[in-house]
DNA sequence: GCAAGGCATGAATCTACAT
DNA sequence: GATGTAGATTCATGCCTTG
């Protein structure tokens, strides 16, 4: 395993994925596509006439459920794989995939703990008056299969984090990812549409694994996975596709790292 | 559909909907069995030496998701049929079953509109410190497929509700269905396992139902809808498999009618 | 320097109506 | 029915400018 810690590798998950060793990992965060299915051409502006800029990249297009559903499969049977039998895997996703995502994890075995819902103390609005306004996302924490034992929660940690009473699923509230932590590109757009807000894996990591853990993140974005692992001390490693995006992480590791060291000194 | 109003039908579902026309009615509120799958035979107790009774009837046992998913596919199929063009579905449940229902449901062609999120106020707490309290169900609220147009949803209402701000999936938090208003046996026990609160039904029916709106409960249980519908003037019908709830929401609506008459007189 | 106010923005299945 | 276009609608937060 030591070859792959501290590493994103560029390419396809699920291709990359097939060289890493059965239950060789502690810890699984997945942030994958949501397949959002928005209405193409169509702009949804503000009083202001401001545009909100929707998620319309090319990896959240796919023909069908179908599709999405084999696409799916393919990086959770991996990640099932290489997970330890005492580790556990949280994948997050909105009302678009993640019953999807939930019924396939369901079909290959693994075995729900809980369903956490992020709470977003700042969503977007409903703008149009016809829903209520979506303010979470859903979590689902589960296990390699219905008999792993003895998997990591770090409970008692948990329970002192929230004021002395153990902690709810639902007691998963934070902001979206803004202002200095959102990443931008040199034109000052954010870097990356969903990036993930630290609090958030943060939560995770302190949650289900210990330091020097092995963390692995299937679709690492912007990095965030690292960069909080580096933070709490696990060792990790994920894979991106977008080269653009593993250049940002690299340079937003190396920069946390430098900081990191300065306060050391 | 003069014929369904005020009746609850027993009966299966999936054979009793047949008899209802397409396009018929305004709401479906479904609560649907769960399918726990609670190990047998294991009884889990409290500090003090009690028991906590689980959900463990007949009517909550399939023998596999495949089982689990054909009858959720019937009874959905049937619900989507039945429901106007302008009409709304409201489905709840919780990690163990409600990703397989939605997915179903997407595969369907139903399209979501929201996952509302029931924070409970006072959830069993987790015993064994293993898992994150589960405080929480999902209730996917949909329309009859993508091009449903001016479906029912009182917006300024709920908004008004919620103080002026516009309702979120997450502002759904209600206590879990206890005393008085809990049904009992004649042993005092609880007359049925997952009893739903008034509070949350009365919000889904101020929510997504007007007034001479008819309202549909494919689950009836003890019988929580109709008794909502009642106090809010909605016309309401449903179906039920057990005789024994059957009698029992009975006996209930016909309680609270007489309850009602008695305030008017 | 501090307080108040302006302004940008976030995984968004947008709706209704006319043609 | 399908397609295209006009229209109406929003809240919390953080950063920056102004006073």
């Amino acid at each position: 395993m030591k070859k792959f810690i501290g590493k994103i590798i560029h390419g396809d998950c699920m291709e990359e994925m097939k060289n890493i060793p059965n239950n060789s990992v502690d810890l699984v965060f997945a942030d994958p596509p949501y397949y959002l299915q928005l209405s193409k051409g169509k702009r949804l502006k503000r009083a202001d006439g401001s545009e909100v800029i929707p998620v319309c990249d090319e990896w959240d297009k796919f023909e069908s459920y179908e599709e999405y559903d084999a696409f799916t499969e393919k990086w959770l049977k991996e990640c099932q794989r290489i997970l330890k039998p005492t580790g556990t895997m949280w994948v997050i996703g909105m009302y678009h995939n993640i019953f999807r995502v939930g019924t396939i994890m369901q079909n290959l075995g693994i075995w729900f703990l809980n369903d956490v819902i992020w709470i977003k103390t700042d969503p977007l609005p409903n703008f149009n008056g016809r829903r209520f306004t979506n303010a979470h996302e859903t979590v689902i924490w589960a296990v390699k299969n219905k008999n792993s034992k003895n998997y990591t929660f770090n409970y008692e940690f948990m329970k002192k984090m929230n004021g002395g009473r153990q902690m709810k699923d639902t007691d998963w509230v934070f902001g979206l990812c803004k202002g200095k932590e959102r990443l931008k590109d040199e034109n000052g757009i954010k870097a990356h549409p969903t990036q993930k807000p630290l609090k958030l894996v943060q939560q995770v990591l302190l949650a289900s694994s210990n330091k020097g853990d092995i963390v692995f993140d299937p679709f690492m974005g912007t990095g965030t996975t690292a960069v909080v692992a580096e933070a709490l001390g696990r060792k990790w490693f994920g894979i991106e596709r977008e080269k653009k995006y593993v250049e940002i992480s690299q340079k937003r590791i190396k920069k946390y790292l430098k900081e990191i060291n300065k306060k050391s000194d």
